[in-house]
DNA sequence: TATGAATGAGTGTTCATTCAT
DNA sequence: AATGAATGAACACTCATTCAT
């Protein structure tokens, strides 16, 4: 117990321990550099790795960018449950809900960048990338579920959500892309509350069937 | 004299021709492969010159990029010019500028994906490309702008009317982005009608100071 | 005689014109730049005329250089000629003759940098370049020839006077571009007199003769 | 750890081994084809190794460059250190360091033609490659102490004995280059020795203070 | 498992030269 | 005679990936 188990424990941690490394590594480079700037050199010097030690965790560098967006993805989607429950009216949830979104990429720049830089390798060849594709796929799915979650179900078909999804996506990753391009850092996402609210304002307006002729405002 | 002028005309228009050339298939490579992806090899291949020619119009790919990004940003200021009238009420005309914009942008691809990409190489970071951030800037003034003549001056500070045309910017080139992104294709910007009229109806409710109490619906 | 003879003769001194702008600012440029990154557009960017017209006096970059060391040779030649009588003693003689040198080139850097850069490419493979080596040559063997008058011509073999033509030689441009080097500018020549005086009274010492025994001092 | 220390040596023994094929390489082709038709592709050739390999050793071509200056003059002042003693008088000890200079270089043009080049840079611009004349100045500087050693401290100012140190280096260098643009090959530096004891005989007559009226002969 | 030396295809850029005008 | 637009071979340098240790 106090030989052989430990060893191939402190081995298996020290591997785990190059991994997270190499993860953390990677988000960070890709933060400070970009994607097309971030190599593998760099990646593993930040990581105080070997550079073959790289390709002992990941098959290549697109794969380790999968993992971050994978975890990228991951924590947009926590990021938004916390605050699921937060407002009672429609308004409120889905203003929440954008906000939420916000606030966590606001306080992570590297995930805009990454996220942002990897649609764009997307959206340009429609048949390339697919395992990547699917994870994007994954975070407009979450929205289409929290849309009609906060909206009502019936009121929504498929297609229609779909489209909304991707109105809140979008608005959530564009708006905060122009404002740190336009302000030069991360910005205070509270200033982001008006228009937020403003979208939600108007999207429960025009895709909740009024209950009453007051309740649109 | 009878003879200089068309001699120059004529080398003048072939060097013209080039730089056109070049200018579009520029535009087109993007379009098909990412800024990345594309290499100024590919661009003269596209554009039927030699290499060296296109050294003769541009100083450096960077350079040609620049002027596509001035481009692109031209056309989509010219796009939303034609439909400025097209409505009488805020909300019409605010709806009407952000669908111009995504028709724009939705019959023409390349330029999604060259100030998408452009962009993120921007946001990286804010001390660099100082030329090309200038053409973002110019756009979100306009934009500025626009949002001012159509909710009326005295509403909007500098700093919200710049943070609600962050806001029009990037639902425009968001949600263009995640419709491109999950359709895999063009995408029908007709179907992106709902959400911008939300969107346009909300931000009339939430910033113009309504008239009447029923007014903001 | 006011019409055909002065227009052939004004389109002659044009030409005349070209050129000699052509062979001042290709001397000027390489003086600045150096051989390896003077290009032809530079050189006529500084002559202010078309890169075309470059071709149309000279066959190539090459021939230009050949141009202009064949015109410094002629300076460095003719500069000696001036001081060729100078003085009395064979010793002051020959330490004319170095001095005469060194000033010239003191004075035009840009021919130290050509000659020194042209040498550099001779030196390399014996059997390219005989063009230009011809014109080190023909200054070789006009220092043997002097060598030979002021030492006085039965004490020099041919092999013996070469030799010594080249130590000359290279006592003037080697110790002339070691100035250059450690001084970083032009240096003043009149530094260089008391080596100078000390090679050419070892030479004289060595080579001529001595006629008393207390002559060679 | 009985294994770890072989393991590395053989890969550090094999990295050693790149660097040195590299850098003998680098002089061999610059010997042959000058520094500028010197590329790193041919460099790598001849050493056999890959072209990235080039760069795993060297930051830049100027950074092999570097390297090969200051073997060249590591060289160049090793080969005197073994001259030092062979003669008694300052005449033959002054002779001794610029034909043992000779010597050295007569037997190896490739560096004759990297210093020689490489000078040819620095006198154009001043303010530029300082790494690379530091060399220089350290052989000049080298020549200084030789003399002074040579011909007795007290009698030459700094500036005196950098000027003579100049003539002395410029004399080594200046010679051997026109003695290979002549003969076309790598001549008899024996021949030498008249025109050297010629100019050490000099040296020694104007600068040591002579001891008794007789002596400078 | 971890390492880092080696690799070579690929990139942006330069420049001497040609030639239609 | 003079021009300058076009050309493409050539170059320095980068970087994802492999593999012997």
């Amino acid at each position: 117990m106090t030989e052989a188990t430990p060893r191939q424990t402190r081995t298996k941690r020290r591997r785990a321990q190059s991994f997270e490394n190499l993860v953390q590594a990677g988000l960070a480079v890709i933060g400070q550099r970009g994607l097309h700037e971030t190599t593998v050199e760099r990646i593993t010097e930040a990581a105080d790795v070997g550079k073959g030690t790289f390709y002992a965790h990941f098959d290549s560098k697109d794969d380790l960018i999968s993992h971050l967006v994978r975890l990228g993805v991951d924590e947009l989607i926590a990021a938004t449950a916390t605050q699921r429950r937060a407002d009672r009216t429609p308004t409120g949830r889905l203003a929440a809900l954008i906000l939420g979104q916000l606030q966590t990429l606001g306080r992570r720049r590297e995930l805009v960048i990454l996220l942002h830089q990897v649609r764009g390798l997307l959206i340009r060849q429609p048949e390339a990338g697919d395992r990547l594709r699917q994870e994007y796929r994954r975070y407009v799915r979450f929205l289409m579920r929290e849309c009609r979650r906060i909206l009502g179900v019936p009121s929504l078909s498929q297609s229609e959500a779909r489209t909304l999804a991707c109105a809140v996506a979008g608005f959530v990753a564009g708006t905060l892309s122009f404002e740190i391009l336009m302000r030069g850092h991360r910005g205070n996402t509270l200033a982001l509350t008006r228009p937020v609210t403003a979208f939600a304002h108007g999207v429960v307006a025009r895709y909740v069937p009024s209950r009453s002729p007051t309740n649109g405002c």
